[in-house]
Formats: structure tokens, sequence, C-alpha cells
DNA sequence: CGATTCTTTGAAAACAGTCAATCTGTGTGG
DNA sequence: CCACACAGATTGACTGTTTTCAAAGAATCG
């Protein structure tokens, strides 16, 4: 799974793809156990092979905010606190049942500095997920709950059918209640 | 202006400098006037040396939406068409009377292969736009627009003091009018 | 089947948006 | 220097939308 997606990114020989390989651990997690608590410093990369996970803040209420979601083939952690060294302000936990590779900060810059391709692919997915969340910003102050509801399924098919309602809501900004009704008028128009 | 913010992130030779520089175009802009304008394509690396501009779109019915600002020692442009040479989806103009330094994407990625240490600034600023980019996504969907307000002006204070009351309450995703509401209770509190 | 979790629904309250009018400050030209 | 025009900011009344709280309905899992 892993290797296929470099493969799909860089060209890499053998001995690369075992050199990369043996730089990673892999980690499986049940559904609800964490990759990362709130308050502990990530230090790490991760590359989902299988499953589905959220990254999401909980306030003083109790109240959980899902800022991220990350399936098969995305990659995913907190780069303010890995950048930082600080504290994670989020958690991170399965959705479902997962897989995920995971390289330790140090070794994911060893690669980075030997293989230029896996360097660009590193720089390549920064810029995505920058790009990504000005589209996110943009439409979050520029769009009704129910455009943003139907971009939402459109960008992530997968995430609307996975995840619960109650996360999509939370990643939309408004409460389960709210998306329950804009569901409702959704199925009403077509 | 510009020499000095790279002295701060890199060593260059006097050579370097005068290379660099060769590769720099500087642009004034008058208040009102378009860096980028909504329909073209943005080709190129932006650095406000004096003066403040702003990201925004406009829709059908004419409504504004700020995206960003940026001021002195600031990077703006568009990243999305950047990578994409898509059409760019923002207009970018200019609050005050402002001086840009401007670096063609050819150009750019040129200087970032020759020279280290501004490759490294290069990706030390989508990082870091990142990182702002998933705070302020966080704070969209886990504030009150009164927390909102209180943490722009203290994360930007010269953007509160210097921009006008309609572009923060756009950046904010909330208007004028409110905004004007907001201020008054917080005025109250203090 | 029972228990838990997730979703939906209803009614009331809180909140932000809209529209229109007023107010404030700035800068220009007479 | 004043008067006026203009852009920006504020205020009020009203409308529309979202939240909140509570309860009931599905769906899922052991």
């Amino acid at each position: 799974m892993f290797k296929s997606y470099l493969d799909s990114r860089m060209s890499l020989t053998g001995a690369q793809h075992e050199w990369i390989w043996s730089n990673c651990t892999v980690k499986r997690l049940r559904k609800k156990q964490y990759l990362l608590q709130q308050g502990d410093i990530w230090k790490s990369h991760a590359f989902v092979t299988k499953g589905l996970l959220r990254t999401y803040s909980i306030d003083k209420s109790g109240i959980e905010y899902v800022i991220s979601f990350a399936m098969e083939n995305w990659w995913t952690g907190d780069r303010e606190s890995l950048m930082s060294g600080e504290p994670s302000r989020f958690n991170i936990d399965a959705i479902e049942d997962s897989e995920i590779v995971v390289i330790e900060k140090e070794k994911f810059e060893i690669i980075c500095k030997e293989i230029p391709g896996f360097n660009e692919m590193a720089n390549d997915i920064i810029q995505r997920n920058f790009i990504a969340s000005q589209i996110r910003i943009h439409e979050s102050i520029s769009s009704s709950i129910y455009e943003k509801y139907q971009s939402f399924i459109q960008r992530y098919p997968s995430f609307a059918l996975r995840a619960p309602q109650s996360m999509i809501a939370s990643y939309l900004g408004i409460t389960r209640e709210t998306l329950s009704r804009v569901r409702h008028r959704t199925a009403k128009k077509s």
C-alpha cells in the first residue's frame, strides 16, 4: 500500500524501498484508539494505509471540534506541534480500525535529504494541504451551510459515507441538529 | 528592506544578493490598485516591502470576502493559481500605497535550486502558512465571534489598526454591523 | 434481544443578517 | 476657512437562521 503510493509519486530502486521501509513503523489502531492525544508532542509523519482517522480538539465544556479527516493514502499528524515542539492542541483517533505507517521526524528528514523525489513529495503535500486550507477558509466565510455541505460531500464522498454525521457537522462548524435539518432540505430539493 | 529580510533568514554573499535582486521586479501600487485580478493567472511570488494588501474574492452579488492580509515582510500571492496554472479565484489589491518585490515563478525556482537557504525559507514559509490556516480553521469552528475578534487583534495588531473594520469583518466571516456590535460589547467588558 | 450510539424532530431562545437611517471623520474645492 | 461630498462606522427595528434542550426514533453491536 505505502510502496505503491511511493511508486506513484517517484521512482525508487528496490534498495531505496527497503531503506525507506526500514525507517518506518506500522501502527494498528482499533476504533476509538488514539494516535495522538491533546497535550502530547507530535514528532512524526503518519501515512494511513487503512481505515479512517480524525483530528479534533476538545474544549473545557467537552465539545469536540473536528479539524480534519484522513483515510487511505492520506498523511496525517500535527504539523504545528511537529514544527514548534510544543504540546499538541489536537487529538487524533481512529474512526474505523486503521493501519498507519509512522516515520519519525528525524528519519523523515534524512530520507528527504537522500531522496530528492521524496523531498519533493513532502513539499508537494504541504503545498496541497495549504491550498486545501485556503479553499476551506474561503468557503467558511463565503458559503451558506448548504453549500458547504454540498461541497464537502462532493470533495470527500468517502468521508461523507464513512464518518458519522455528528463529526461532519463539527467539521463544518455547525451542530449535528442543524446538519440533520440541512440534509433534509437537501433531500427535498432533489 | 527585502535584503535585510533575506539576511535575517540566511547568510548570503554580496554576489548572491546581487543575483537574487537581478531576478526581482519592484511594483508600486497606489491604494485600490490591483496586484492580481480574479480570473487572471498568478505566476509569481510577491514580497511586501511597504504598505498593506488584501486577498479577497467577489461573488455574483458583489459581496467581497477577505481571505488574507499582507503587510511589510509578508509574502502574498495565490498559491492555488500558481500551482495549478488555473485562473485565480481571488483579487489582491492595495489597502494602502504599497511596494512589492515580485519574483517570477521560474526565477524563484532557480534561486531555490541554487541557494539552499532560500529553498529552506520557501518551505518554511509555506509550512507556517499552513499552520496559521489550521489555527484559523480551528478558531472558525470552535470560537465565538468575540473570541475570534480578540484573537485577530492580538495576533495581528497592525492589521486591526490599518485595515477598515468592514474588511476585518469580512475576514472574520461576519458583517460589518455585527463586528461593530461585538466591538461595543468588547469595550463594555474592559 | 437489549444496550449503546447516532440521528432526527420540535419548540423556544439566542444570535447574526438585512435594510435603512444616522453619525463621524477626512479630504477637496470654492 | 468653511461647506460639501464621500467613505467608513454605528444604531435601530425587523427578519431569518442556528443553537439549545429535551425527547423520540433508527441503527448498530454484542
